[in-house]
DNA sequence: GAGTGGTCTAGACCACCCC
DNA sequence: GGGTGGTCTAGACCACTCC
């Protein structure tokens, strides 16, 4: 019945914060719902309505409340799509449309970085950097082509074992104990040349999306550059996008 | 020489927010640079530690800083591109690639909902729709078809001389006292019909980013839904995505 | 006027980094 | 050990909404 343990080492504000989540998830709460006020979860748990605040904060930077001032606070519409407000993975973007990830590794090798490369990776020209394509298959069908460029400065010992049976992402992130705060992502219309529509499976002519991706760490070092060709038949891109707070 | 005045009607958070972005701006504090510790900001300008929190967690969260524990808070990288984690106008985003926008109303009218407007916008079938079509230019050459389906019921008195003469967006915001929190914005690729090809000077084939919009206010009503078209030899989408925050 | 969120204080102790 | 950010308290008063 202790959903909030003032013992463990977990922040008050996060186990509340995981908590209300839970709530509005079991339809505890449903949308447009006003949650109790700030001051009755601070009475109830016996914390400090300040922390309550930080939780509430939380929650609401993320989507999941909004507050009314003199009125309170309310648990906002589910969120709709795939919510890729949030950075994903090509592994995590398919299982969360349902489908099945799969991955042919075409070639893994090390090039000195081109003028474009070294610019988008913020290393100098003809740097060692990992090329790693890759076909991404969804339920066994060719989706897109990847092709993913790393700096081998920064993500030494990588090896094609690592790329082929476990998550890249994953090496970077806990062995490399690289953290990655933010991509910038742009995407464009095309349409299929001869090659690549031989691996797609798909026309000559036939619509594709290219999609670029820099990712970068806290500090703005930029840690990968991904440029991917997506069948269009197959593949929307869906965001949301907040507007600006603004205060005036 | 008073930057934070503890007498305005402005939250002292706030000011501190404006007064440390303008340092950002004028360069005073470069990208990496460690700000000074909270404390100090504290002691200087006479407010608690807790304030000064605020606002450097807002600066956080909107990307101007970053923190880490034991070390300090620092500037972040400039963000790159144009910063399409906000929600803008086509006014605004051609304003902000350096292009001058334009617009060629093709209808307004007001039709009955269809089922597929009636889902998008949340209102019964058949209830009333308005339907604005317009091609939009940049620099006079034709950018992109755009339709916008508002409900009649919400947006009350929309004329035709509203949209062509001043900016549907301020209508809403500013007359209607509509507020607009957040989209869902999908993307797809496409090659132009004979139709598209003609209004946009493209060819036949020619690739397209087929775009749309579905804009919420803060308890989830929609308030409108845009679809568009873009020829893709002269339009890119870009945006920054944050990687999620896990505390796991 | 009662109830809500919004802002703010003046402390406290903990966790982490670096010397 | 000294300095930093991270968490938390127990209050206070203000601004807004609704009756």
């Amino acid at each position: 019945m202790n959903d909030i343990n003032k013992n463990s080492p977990i922040p008050l504000y996060y186990q509340l914060e995981e908590y209300i989540k839970g709530l509005i998830e079991i339809g505890e709460f449903n949308p447009g719902d006003a949650l109790p006020p700030e001051r009755e979860f601070a009475e109830k748990y016996q914390i400090s309505r300040m922390t309550v605040r930080q939780a509430f904060t939380d929650l609401v930077n993320e989507g999941y409340l909004y507050r009314i001032q003199g009125k309170g606070t309310f648990v906002a519409e589910r969120k709709i799509e795939h919510p890729l407000q949030v950075l994903t993975s090509f592994t995590e973007d398919m299982k969360a449309r349902g489908l099945v990830p799969g991955s042919i590794l075409m070639h893994f090798r090390k090039i000195p970085a081109t003028i474009q490369l070294a610019e988008q990776l913020g290393i100098a020209e003809n740097a060692p950097v990992y090329d790693i394509k890759r076909i991404r298959l969804a339920d066994g069908v060719p989706m897109a082509i990847e092709s993913t460029y790393l700096s081998a400065e920064l993500t030494k010992g990588l090896t094609e074992e690592i790329v082929t049976e476990s998550s890249l992402y994953e090496y970077i992130e806990e062995q490399l104990k690289l953290t990655i705060d933010r991509a910038v992502q742009t995407i464009e219309s095309s349409v299929a040349g001869i090659a690549e529509a031989e691996i797609l499976h798909i026309s000559v002519g036939a619509p594709v999306m290219l999609i670029q991706n820099r990712s970068f760490q806290k500090d703005g070092v930029p840690v990968e550059f991904v440029k991917s060709i997506y069948r269009a038949d197959r593949y929307k891109f869906s965001i949301e996008i907040k507007r600006d707070k603004t205060y005036r």
